[in-house]
RNA sequence: GGCGGCGUACCCAAGUGGUCCAAGGGAACGGUUUGCAAAACCGUCAUUCGCGGGUUCGAAUCCCGCCGCCGCCUCCA
């Protein structure tokens, strides 16, 4: 079993071979942080998080870089308009650095409670500035590029296979260009790699060509071969992006070089909300702050709802990933909801699960449950994420069990192998959420307990990345003392048929968000 | 105008030639359990995959036409 992936470059699925093994290299396009971070941010970004962990699970030595953009993200197109943040930093009053600073904070705090880990390098465009200007330089060198009163531009007729990625010709792109060519051009198609920058812009850097700033695009060329070579594995970013900045990052890369960019790009596509395309100027943007703490309902410009209340991130990442990363998504209300209920079935089932096999342990202390015996990460090559998944369920001592979650573990992985296919991978962790609970239900061996757990941790947490604002118990000893307490008092009421009393106890621990389940073997929450 | 994609049950959403007369979740309905709930469990819920043709022994899956929706082509994850 091998992973294959959709290469939008060769648009065709194709079985992953990384070109140094076991080492893989990730370059996937990072935000510009001029505000806060949206539901499409939690989209690309949940998305690929998980194609990352897949490939860990995997077994990949992964190295996954991700940039900050913090400056030449023009409000237009890539050789006109302002710096998006000089924008936001002058609305403000602000240094432009300060406004990055914060937003970036801002966006990684969202992304943290997405469950999205940090990338191993986060590069920063202004960080980056003398390897920008050395491929520029080189470029010039090599013929690619051009110098114009100060600035630089990219040399799009020099470059044969331009527009393969989106699928254009630089004629079409010429018949259809809407935006007013700029004058220093040489053709409209060129785009810009280096700003002259005129008095008073803020943000400058000098450079064999007079002060000015990098173009958007040369960022993540340069960036991306600094940290994982003139070629590597994997490049990932919005289908928004595949032009022009995917076009221009492999024109410049590859024609600095010489050799291969990216030899496989990942493109995910864009969300919606209630059907509308989501955008700052349609007034139906939805920041993920608003998603996870809004106290009130949430509505669009004109008055409609999109959302009635705030959703905790992990129902977010759920929902994302009920459907594949290739595939277009609607955010609403009810579908949140949907997945809320979704998502909370299964970080019950673990609940319960855990809480049977603590009880478990605690009955029998001497006996040690083999399934707790750690599965060495390198007994496997790297490439199969299968195997190392079906030698967890192989833990589970009873022979009907471990089929079962080996089944799960297979299907599951599978799934995954198929292009990152999500949505059915979510579709056999409900399964093993069923398993888990009928095991539970039947009392089963610790042993069995302790093995369905690992499974069920590994697939929901380690892989998926779901986790839960309660899930696991609790770790606030006193809080859950306190709780029993209550639990306790209530049903000695119950016994003494004051169910008046009982419900009240309830009812006042469901307001502070406590859910009090009453089973055959005693109450839970 | 050019490029790309989508249309699967009440809703979300997998599946891209046979093992699919179609996963999974949500909602709904019936049942078990319960003091009542909640949760859990069992069952029901697309003879059908936008529409019309065609290819094939066989199609949701391939081809043609039509209808509808969306994205990109200017910044956007």
């Amino acid at each position: 079993m091998a992973l294959k992936l959709y290469n939008s470059l060769t648009r065709e699925r194709e079985t992953f071979q990384p070109l140094n093994p076991p080492r893989v290299g990730v370059y996937v396009c990072g935000p510009t942080v001029y505000g806060h971070s949206h539901l499409g941010h939690a989209k690309s970004y949940v998305s690929f998080d998980t194609i990352l962990r897949w490939l860990r699970a995997s077994g990949w030595d992964v190295n996954y870089v991700q940039n900050i953009t913090d400056v030449g993200h023009l409000t237009d197109d890539a050789d006109a308009g302002e710096d998006k943040i000089i924008v936001e930093a002058r609305r403000r009053g602000l240094h432009p650095m300060a406004v990055v600073e914060s937003f970036m904070r801002s966006y990684y705090e969202d992304m943290d409670a997405l469950g999205v880990l940090r990338p191993d390098i986060a590069p920063r465009a202004t960080g980056h500035i003398t390897e920008q200007i050395e491929q520029i330089r080189v470029l010039i060198e090599r013929g690619h590029a051009y110098e114009v009163n100060g600035s630089v531009y990219f040399d799009v007729s020099s470059y044969a296979p331009y527009g393969r990625l989106s699928g254009r010709t630089v004629e079409e792109l010429e018949a259809g260009a809407r935006v007013a060519v700029n004058e220093e051009k040489r053709h409209p198609a060129d785009f810009a790699l280096w700003k002259r920058a005129e008095a008073g812009h803020i943000m400058r850097w000098p450079s064999p060509w007079g002060a000015g700033f990098p173009g958007w695009h040369i960022e993540c060329s340069a960036m991306s071969q600094k940290y994982l070579g003139e070629t590597f594995d994997i490049h990932g970013g919005g289908n928004e992006n595949k032009f022009p900045h995917h076009e221009c990052e492999i024109a410049q890369a590859e024609c600095a070089t010489g050799r291969p960019f990216a030899r496989v790009w990942l493109h995910n596509n864009m969300c919606t909300i209630n059907g509308q395309k989501m955008g700052k100027s349609l007034g139906n943007s939805v920041l993920l702050k608003d998603v996870f703490h809004t106290g009130r309902p949430l509505r669009d410009r004109e008055g409609a709802l999109l959302l009635e209340r705030a959703f905790e991130p992990v129902v977010v990442r759920h929902f994302i990933l009920t459907s594949h990363y290739r595939q277009p998504l609607d955010f609403s209300n009810d579908a949140l909801r949907a997945a809320e209920s979704g998502s909370y079935k299964l970080r019950d089932a673990l609940h319960e699960l855990s809480r049977a096999v603590v009880a478990k342990a605690r009955l029998a202390p001497s006996a040690s449950p083999p399934a707790l015996a750690p599965v060495a990460s390198d007994a496997f090559p790297p490439g199969n994420a299968g195997a190392r998944l079906a030698a967890i369920a192989a833990l589970a001592p009873s022979e009907g069990l471990r089929a079962t979650l080996e089944r799960s573990a297979e299907r599951f992985a599978e799934a995954m192998d198929e292009d990152f296919n999500t949505a059915a991978a979510i579709a056999a962790l409900f399964d093993l959420a069923r398993t888990a609970t009928e095991c539970v239900k039947a009392d089963a061996p610790l042993g069995d307990l302790a093995a369905a757990e690992l499974l069920m941790r590994r697939l929901a947490g380690d892989v998926l990345g779901f986790s839960w604002r309660a899930a696991g118990g609790g770790d606030d000893g006193t809080r859950d003392g306190l709780i029993q307490l209550l639990v306790d008092l209530r049903n000695e009421a119950r016994q003494a048929r004051n169910f008046a009393l009982g419900d009240q106890i309830r009812n006042r621990l469901a307001a502070l968000g406590v859910q009090l389940k009453d089973g055959p073997s005693g109450t839970t929450w």
